[in-house]
DNA sequence: GTTGCGCAGATTTTT
DNA sequence: TCTGCGCAAC
């Protein structure tokens, strides 16, 4: 195999075959490149067969395109091969393996929103109100204790003292556990934890593994938690092949349970492992490179880089300061139209911004100039209601126990089983100890054994119907009928074809147009697999969202936030709203440092994702939650050395560092146009200048009679309205209307 | 079932 | 300022 394609770092990634690696790879490494080199090395070179080697990653569209290139670039047979996600690999081994665990292997895979349901539904039963204590905060209670790793087996305790301490939570959790198990099913973070147990409590089942998968790679490897830690070093234990690739620089998740121990503890773990550096970028112009990595520098929390480059210099960065949102906007359909004029093509560049909210002004300026572009992420197509609704049906299909897909669909469409028939039905189910389910099924097969119930005749006959539909899909199932089959089946016989036809408002019509994509999604689904079934459907999506949007195939500006833009590049990107409070965030700036350095390692990925040209603008005024503010350049763009971009100010008021520019400047001349670069377009919002003075801007000084000197943090509204928090030399932290506080500059 | 009021809260979201 | 929600009332 010829190898000359690689750098020597590179090289050496790939052929360091045996014992445990951790390859560095910084942006732009090829870091993709050099992994399907390595399989193919192990395929071609060392004779390894493709079903010994197992590589996790953690999205669908890492392992995708992983897959891709593995396809085209060796002959092998890549079919056996396992390129998977680490959940779709657990809820394989899960399936194989149920029997361990007391589940039944047609179990479901419950998604956040699920989940959420569950843990309502548990805090309802106890009588405690959503005020006292948020469904969302037992959900990260819960996410956390899974991400650790804890499963429910006969060691592994101690370490969980402290989460056993919060009683409360603790026992809604075990709650919560054993209502998933009822229902036959398993959650995002069960997935991985269940593998855990079963290899923990199981260990010929482990050893099983341990002699099949003779090579563990794991790509991304800074974003595991510490469940999918345990889990491949587990696997990986016997013979210790294990190589995982990441880095700690583009760690962005740490708030979804990714633990930088992983990386920090993997020599201590594997004192013989080799680490591999892949410092070169191919990816973007040297004053990019460089700016990014002063940027990255200011990090305490690394293991240290050196990314160089043999590109160009390139273009200078450039620095927008402009005099607001809609100004900011202005300024990106502007330059865009410049790019175009120049030849450069819609699909070569990305808007990117820290929050999706920002979005908006950039779809408003780039639906006006006439744009094609593409919000990547948004909502969930599988979220809608709708969907969800003809997939509870299907869930009931595959998984009669999933009591919460049937409460679900038991009355939708309306077919008269109200909230207390409802009610009666679990109480009973409850009473024999069976499922709901179990017990509609039982109802409707001898109604006069249940009289005592007093359910009504409609109830009653609604209840036989439904069982009838599911019993007759389930056949087809067993038949291995065609998915799309049942799914129609479904839909008509169910009457929620008919329910939805009725709604003729506009959001009606996009309901049903939302099914027939989910109907051509299911047609595709079935052509491209092997053995298609509702059961193998259900477990796709719920563990691949991604509704197969092709990337890069259709000219057009994409627009994202900083976190989805990672593991992607364009020649030309636009980071919007870089602002401090915006980006780094305000909830990252007030909860310190190491919040503060995930925000710089988002704002590293977001330059290093830029080939040719990086523009970096931000506002000086912005509306933001029912008032104006003045936030100010992001402290990440002062970490960029002057020398390596050109500030630019485009309609902006006064001069360079915002929090001077307010003081000195006469609003009242500022009527129309701030253009600097000659546009024609008149500044049309109507700010009255009075209205953007802001006396007391972010940064500056100020002495209060009672609490001494201090330093002005955040500024809201204006002139009467104005008021500002101010951090006081004691540390102190107040907030203050301007019109009566005792206040001086200083 | 649907409407409407009041109130909190308002990053990021690979699975 | 805007939205999403839970809950109460029709």
């Amino acid at each position: 195999m010829n190898l000359n394609f690689l750098n020597e770092s590179q090289k050496q990634a790939v052929q360091q075959v045996d014992g445990p690696i951790m390859i560095l790879a910084g942006a732009g490494s090829g870091k993709t490149r050099t992994l399907v080199a390595r399989i193919q090395y192990l395929l071609e070179e060392k004779n390894i067969s493709p079903y010994q080697i197992l590589a996790v990653t953690f999205s669908n569209k890492a392992a995708r395109e992983m897959r891709e290139r593995l396809a085209s670039s060796t002959s092998f047979n890549i079919g056996t091969l396992q390129v998977t996600t680490f959940h779709s690999f657990c809820a394989k081994v899960l399936r194989a393996e149920s029997s361990y665990l007391g589940l039944s292997k047609n179990f479901t895979i419950y998604d956040d929103s699920e989940t959420n349901s569950i843990i309502k539904a548990i805090l309802n039963k106890r009588g405690i109100s959503q005020k006292e204590i948020s469904p969302f905060m037992i959900s990260e209670f819960i996410d956390e204790v899974k991400n650790l790793g804890y499963f429910q087996g006969t060691s592994n305790t101690e370490e969980f003292s402290q989460f056993k301490s919060e009683t409360l939570y603790w026992d809604i959790f075990l709650e919560y556990e054993s209502e998933l198990h009822r229902s036959n099913a398993v959650d995002f973070g069960g997935l991985i934890t269940g593998v855990i147990n079963l290899f923990h409590n199981y260990p010929e089942v482990l050893e099983k593994y341990q002699n099949k998968f003779k090579y563990v790679l794991v790509d991304e490897y800074q974003d595991t938690n510490r469940a999918q830690f345990h889990l491949i070093t587990s696997i990986a234990q016997k013979l210790k092949n294990i190589t995982v690739v990441g880095d700690e620089d583009q760690s962005i998740y740490s708030w979804r349970g990714a633990d930088i121990r992983n990386i920090l503890d993997f020599e201590q773990i594997y004192p013989e492992a080799k680490i591999i550096k892949l410092e070169q970028n191919y990816r973007s112009s040297k004053k990019i490179i460089e700016a990014a990595s002063e940027v990255i520098s200011k990090n305490f929390a690394r293991k240290g880089k050196k990314m160089w480059t043999n590109n160009n210099d390139g273009n200078d960065i450039l620095v927008v300061e402009c005099r607001d949102d809609k100004s900011e906007s202005d300024y990106i359909g502007k330059r865009i139209r410049e790019l175009v004029l120049e030849g450069v093509s819609l699909k070569d560049i990305a808007v990117f911004y820290r929050n999706n909210s920002q979005s908006r002004m950039i779809e408003d300026v780039l639906r006006k100039e006439k744009f094609p572009y593409r919000v990547v992420a948004g909502i969930k197509f599988y979220d809608r209601k709708e969907i969800k609704d003809i997939l509870a049906y299907m869930r009931v299909v595959i998984n009669k126990k999933d009591s919460l897909a049937l409460t679900r669909i038991i009355n939708t469409p309306a077919r008269g089983v109200g909230p207390t028939s409802l009610r009666k039905l679990e109480d009973e189910a409850v009473r024999l100890n069976v499922s709901l389910y179990e017990i509609i099924e039982k109802i409707s097969s001898q109604p006069q054994e249940y009289k005592y119930l007093n359910l009504s005749a409609k109830v009653l006959s609604a209840i036989s119907q439904l069982v009838q539909l599911i019993t007759e899909t389930q056949l087809l199932e067993q038949d291995k009928i065609t998915p799309i089959f049942s799914y129609e089946k479904l839909l008509n016989e169910s009457g929620y074809l008919d329910f939805l036809k009725t709604d003729k408002s506009y959001e009606g019509m996009a309901r049903l147009e939302n099914l027939d994509e989910l109907s051509s999604a299911l047609k595709q689904f079935e052509e491209s697999t092997v053995e298609p079934t509702l059961e193998k459907f259900l477990e796709e999506i719920t563990l691949d969202s991604n509704t197969s949007q092709e990337n890069g195939v259709v000219d057009e500006i994409s627009l994202m936030t900083v976190h989805g833009s990672k593991g992607l590049e364009y020649p030309y990107v636009f980071l919007i709203a870089a602002e401090d409070n915006i980006f780094p965030s305000y909830k990252s700036l007030e909860s310190g440092s190491s919040a503060i350095e995930e925000e710089r390692r988002l704002f590293y990925v977001a330059m290093t994702r830029a080939m040719k040209e990086l523009v970096i603008t931000f506002s000086q005024a912005r509306m933001l939650w029912g008032s104006l503010k003045f936030n100010g350049p992001s402290q990440f763009i002062y970490e960029i050395p002057s020398k390596y971009y050109r500030w630019i100010q485009h309609q902006s008021i006064g001069h360079k560092h915002s929090s001077e520019k307010f003081e000195n400047y006469d609003f009242d001349q500022t009527t129309n146009s701030y253009d600097d670069f000659g546009s024609e377009k008149v500044y049309q919002r109507k700010v009255t200048p009075s209205l953007i003075r802001s006396n007391y801007p972010t940064g500056s000084k100020i002495k209060h009679s009672l609490y001494g000197e201090g330093t002005v943090l955040d500024s809201e509204g204006s002139g009467d309205e104005e008021k500002v928090t101010i951090l006081f030399k004691d540390g102190i932290r107040k907030k203050f209307m301007v019109k009566f506080a005792p206040l001086q500059k200083v």
